[in-house]
RNA sequence: GCUCCCAUCGUCUAGCGGUUAGGACGCGGCCCUCUCAAGGCUGAAACAGGGGUUCGAUUCCCCUUGGGAGCGCCA
């Protein structure tokens, strides 16, 4: 059976972390299984959809490194759902409605009132209501006949599912202005395009009980589901309270590296422990849904940062070499070792390489100890080994030791008070600027 | 309100009737060390509560409590 996946966000909106993770998990699955990743954009909504948000779906799951194999519109793809209409409609499940959305409302205050489900009465079915509303020149909107049986699925993350379709409302398919819902376009297009899996969060469970009825009716496959726990917030608060500060763009703009952010979606709510991963198709070797849980978990953008720099920390310089250019005639590569452990960000690179090769404006601390330590500056080459003879030369003429020694040398060398391992960087900073900077001179 | 789902260290989780309840992140301590990191070692830390079933419950059942989701002419 041949695998094939989609992600169909809708273009009224920057993406999420939650939406990232649903196309992210989609990707993985097929990619670990050979299969296609699809993309679809659902803007059947034309008053929400915008051509803005829809560029933005294709930059962020570009930056996400989540490829397609192919990826269309649905509104170029409305002949497929009028065709699914009409067949649906021959079948006997489909009925027009006449209620405005106020009486619509009122009937559900109603019910709420006398603590009932807010489940819609099927007035329209009654044949004095038909007449009676079509003679007031009402127009329709058009619902599907639920079967008010149970319907069954094993879902791949949550095992065995039976929902009763009596205890939901006859779906609306198609608006009183003609235009279609969610509910079969995303149906008629699975079909069409052959979507052999549908993983997506689990606030669609009921929908899916509807659609199966809807797949079946349409006489096409049902597809396989797998529905995962939606993300929390730290104190467990639902996520989309607080979107605005966890989209894509966001994440990026504070530096989150993609793998970093691909990494913590793809493990958070798993029973593999979360930790960086170096490419997406370890991230993809790893996947299964077996290790999926079935709470909510819990979305932490300060983790999130720590991953950030533990992904750094084990970053191999070749994968950031256009970032990390040659420097002060030494390569990158020796550059990017010296000072990526001390990385939270890869932003953070610009100011190591200030360190290196200035502005550095010195802070003396110890004029004199600065003064004995220029005079005994050791002639280049340098290496590693230069920063411990160096000191311990210093420390002989001075008498200073320990921090006494090495902070003063420290902040005449770099300005700061932390900072990389100074063997690693002397070597780096060179002799020239060294001495400028020993000398208090900025350089 | 109704329906569905969930409940193990602070967090993510392993466990599928008898375990010293394991791991990871985070946290504490130690080592290393010129600093901050990084790295190594090590420590503290959990079965929400109450009833059952059973020789025996973290594990199975029920209730309570807590959390999540759905109940749109949104997706």
């Amino acid at each position: 059976m041949s695998i094939t996946v989609r992600f169909a966000p809708s273009p009224t909106g920057l993406l999420h972390v939650g939406n990232a993770r649903t196309a992210l998990l989609n990707w993985l699955f097929a990619r670990k299984m050979g299969g296609k990743f699809l993309l679809r954009i659902d803007d059947t909504d034309a008053a929400r959809s915008t051509k803005a948000f829809e560029e933005a779906i294709y930059r962020d799951l570009g930056w996400l490194g989540l490829t397609h194999d192919g990826t269309d519109r649905q509104i170029n793809r409305l002949a497929i759902y009028s065709t699914a209409f009409y067949k649906l409609q021959a079948a006997g499940r489909i009925y027009p409605c006449f209620e405005t959305e106020a009486e619509l409302e009122r009937q559900r205050s109603l019910l709420a009132a006398r603590k009932l489900p807010p489940i819609y009465n099927r007035a329209s079915l009654e044949p004095a209501n038909k007449a009676k509303w079509e003679g007031e020149g009402r127009k329709p909107h058009w619902r599907f006949l639920l079967s008010r049986k149970k319907v069954s699925w094993t879902d791949l993350v949550r095992g065995p599912v039976e929902i009763d379709t009596a205890t939901m409302s006859d779906p609306v398919l198609v608006r009183e202005d003609g235009a279609f819902l969610y509910t079969l376009p995303s149906v008629a297009d699975d079909i069409d395009m052959a979507i052999s899996h549908v993983v997506r969060g689990e606030d669609h469970v009921t929908n899916t009980a509807a659609q199966i009825e809807i797949f079946e009716a349409l006489g096409g496959p049902v597809p396989k589901f797998a529905h995962f726990p939606l993300l929390v917030g730290a104190s467990g608060e639902a996520l989309s309270k607080r979107l605005g500060s966890l989209s894509l763009e966001q994440l990026r703009g504070e530096g989150m590296e993609p793998l970093a952010v691909a990494s913590y979606l793809a493990k958070i709510g798993t029973s593999d422990p979360v930790e960086p991963r170096l490419s997406l198709g370890e991230l993809a070797a790893e996947f299964d849904f077996a290790k999926i849980g079935r709470a909510p978990a819990h979305f932490v953008p300060e983790e999130l940062a720590a991953l950030n720099a533990r992904l750094l920390h084990i970053t191999p310089y070749s994968a950031v070499a256009r970032q990390v250019p040659p420097i002060a005639g030494v390569s990158g590569e020796v550059f990017w070792d010296a000072i990526k452990p001390n990385l939270t960000k890869l932003s953070d690179v610009g100011e190591m390489a200030r360190l290196v090769s200035g502005p550095v404006v010195p802070v003396i601390e110890d004029a004199g100890l600065a003064a004995k330590a220029a005079d005994l500056l050791p002639p280049e080459p340098w290496d590693e080994a230069t920063w411990g003879l160096w000191t311990k030369a210093v420390s002989a003429e001075t008498g200073a030791k320990g921090r006494g020694l090495f902070h003063p040398l420290r902040l005449a060398l770099t300005g700061l008070e932390h900072g990389p391992e100074l063997k690693k960087l002397l070597p780096l900073i060179g002799r020239e600027r060294s001495l400028a900077r020993l000398e208090g001179r900025t350089a």
